[in-house]
RNA sequence: GCACCCGUAGCUCAGCUGGAUAGAGCGCUUGCCUCCGGAGCAAGAGGUCACAGGUUCAAAUCCUGUCGGGUGUACCA
């Protein structure tokens, strides 16, 4: 509808011989402001240097003698806004295409069969998933559906890092329990894990082997042990809020196969990498970095930046159309880094849109909690779904914006879960379900070309035209990769339901009038259902 | 010091990429269940959009500066 009229004024402006403008029309918040309303003229005043409000009549005029059907009136306000009223069969026979799209409705072929890669989670396997890694793993898998809705393939990948020095102390820190078991006099690693999840890893491992691992020279077997644990349970718990990742991509696999070696000596040739106090420097500041960068330790290790940038080379081999990562505030200084070095090795670095998320900040009894995998003083993320449930932990994290900190207090969740804003959103759509599930006990059912011209209410206009934005949310959401979008659309469309729903009946025993209004409930649940789907929440028929 | 993020109702946050009279939830006050589910609805109170300039027909939104909070600023990931 909004898109009609968009074309519809393109067109007028190309006649028109006006300037190209870019062309916007919103649904005002005043419902004396017509329809829909643009502020065409007012852009073209500044252009042009004549009065907007002389434009907005010509536009306005022209509108409505090129579009009788699709414009009833048009009035000029302020300063040389167009308010337009639109037929209103017109608004309204939009449902139909709701309904004949039902699960689809939303969708576009924007991205053409392109493919994505979304990077998240990506978290090393040296301890179970927090809080703070839920709201990236949420964000991700959201993104995710966000491009699929939109068109593209999408392969979600989870790429982490078995080798290293937070591996091995993890390996020391099993040893170490394990040996504790035993009653052997040991002391904890320094830098140790202190998680009690160590100690349960450990007494797996004196369950299987008893005593026979207490000469091992190296940790090998302890770190392998933990590994294989802990990734185990971290695949648990995403499963449990319903994620699922396509691939699961090893850093080592970058040093097996040579592409390590390859990126520096790739730098190498070109003049980007030098020697100096014994390690080996990518120079960053040659494509304006602030300043150049360690990539290979002096003791012949290579920081994280190295594999980061072969890593990346290594999507941008896999031949997709747009790469995503999603990394945690942490990682802020880092990735232009990684990409200055993407883009040296020639390629379109942007392509690669990272998204950067502030941290959960935790408060438990209004003190603010660090969180610290090692020190072991966070709460994992199975326990706030053991405490809230799966729907409301997704909900919960994409409900507010990415780049706000969100705090999180255990105590609130726990006490507010009834009133939590994912059941208004739930309870909409099951009130849906029962009045269409009512309807069909008195022998209603959906038939082409039912009657809506009794659909006339303004709170009805208002809904239908409101209902008839998801696809363009769904864009916007596409455009900005902010999933926050469609929960707050979702939101406002819940309440004008439960408004309408207060107010009027739907089942009565007018039986025109019932008609037109089930078609009207049956494209709120589709829409309410397909938009809790993007988001991964459930839509229960009852609660 | 530098980089990035944030500052909107008592609290937690929206605000359609610059539009018309600033929006919700929680909390507080007061109403609404013979009727499709009251996990809902209606009404009331609550604001210098941190502050100061600038850009223009129009600024919570864009630019600059100041103040305040957060996160980083490694030969850790």
């Amino acid at each position: 509808m909004k898109n009609a009229l968009s074309s519809a004024l393109r067109e007028i402006l190309t006649t028109l011989n006006y300037p190209e403008t870019k062309i916007v029309v919103q649904l005002p918040k005043n419902p004396n402001h017509g329809d829909f309303a643009t502020n065409l003229a007012l852009q073209l005043g500044g252009q042009l240097g004549e009065s907007p409000r002389d434009i907005a009549q010509i536009l306005a005029d022209k509108l409505k003698s090129d579009y009788p059907n699709l414009v009833d009136s048009t009035d000029i306000a302020g300063p040389g806004f167009i308010n337009i009223s639109i037929n209103k069969n017109a608004i309204v026979s939009q449902l139909e295409t709701v309904l004949a799209l039902n699960k689809n409705y939303g969708k576009s072929d924007f991205g053409e069969g392109k493919t994505a890669q979304v990077e998240f989670v990506s978290a090393n396997p040296t301890g179970p998933l927090t809080v703070g890694h839920g709201r990236g793993a949420i964000l991700g898998d959201v993104i995710s559906s966000i491009l699929e809705w939109n068109g593209y393939e999408v392969e979600r990948e989870y790429y982490y890092n078995n080798a290293g020095r937070q591996m091995r102390r993890l390996g020391e820190s099993v040893k170490s329990r394990y040996l504790e078991l035993l009653g052997e006099n040991t002391e904890f690693p320094e830098e140790g894990y202190e998680g009690e999840y160590i100690i349960e890893i450990a007494q797996i491992l004196l369950d299987k082997n008893g005593d026979s691992l207490i000469n091992t020279a190296d940790n090998k077997v302890f770190k392998e042990a933990a590994e294989s644990n802990i990734f185990l349970n971290i695949k648990k718990t995403l499963a449990r809020i319903g994620l699922k990742f396509d691939t699961f991509f090893n850093e080592n696999t970058l040093y097996d196969s040579g592409a390590i070696d390859a990126v520096v000596k790739t730098l190498r040739e070109k003049n980007l990498i030098y020697e100096k106090e014994g390690a080996t420097w990518f120079k960053a500041t040659a494509a304006g970095r602030e300043q150049d960068r360690v990539i290979i330790k002096s003791s012949g290790e290579p920081t994280y930046r190295l594999p980061d940038i072969a890593y990346h080379q290594n999507k941008f081999n896999r031949g997709f159309d747009l790469m995503v990562d999603v990394l945690g505030a942490d990682h802020m200084d880092a990735y232009p880094d990684v990409l200055a070095g993407v883009e040296q090795l020639d390629y379109d670095s942007k392509k690669v849109k990272v998204i950067i998320h502030q941290f959960v900040t935790l408060t438990e009894n209004g003190e603010p909690v660090k969180m610290s995998t090692r020190k072991a003083n966070y709460i994992t993320l199975d326990e706030l779904i053991d405490e809230v449930g799966q729907d409301v932990v997704r909900y919960f994290f994409i409900m507010r914006g990415m780049n706000t900190h969100l705090n999180f207090d255990m105590a609130l969740a726990k006490d507010e879960s009834d009133e939590n804003p994912v059941f208004y959103l739930q309870y909409a759509h099951a009130r849906l379900c029962n009045i269409l599930k009512h309807a069909e006990g008195q022998g209603y059912n959906f038939k082409k070309n039912t009657d809506l011209s009794p659909l006339s209410l303004d709170s009805e206009i208002q809904l239908v035209k409101f209902l008839l934005e998801f696809p363009n949310i769904i864009e916007r959401a596409k455009d900005n990769l902010e999933p926050q979008t469609i929960a707050t659309y979702l939101q406002s469309l819940a309440g004008m339901f439960h408004k309408y729903y207060a107010k009027e009946r739907v089942v009565t025993d007018d039986k025109v009038k019932t008609s037109a209004r089930l078609i009207l409930v049956k494209a709120l649940q589709i829409v309410l259902y397909n938009g809790l789907t993007v988001l991964g929440i459930h839509a229960p028929e009852r609660m």
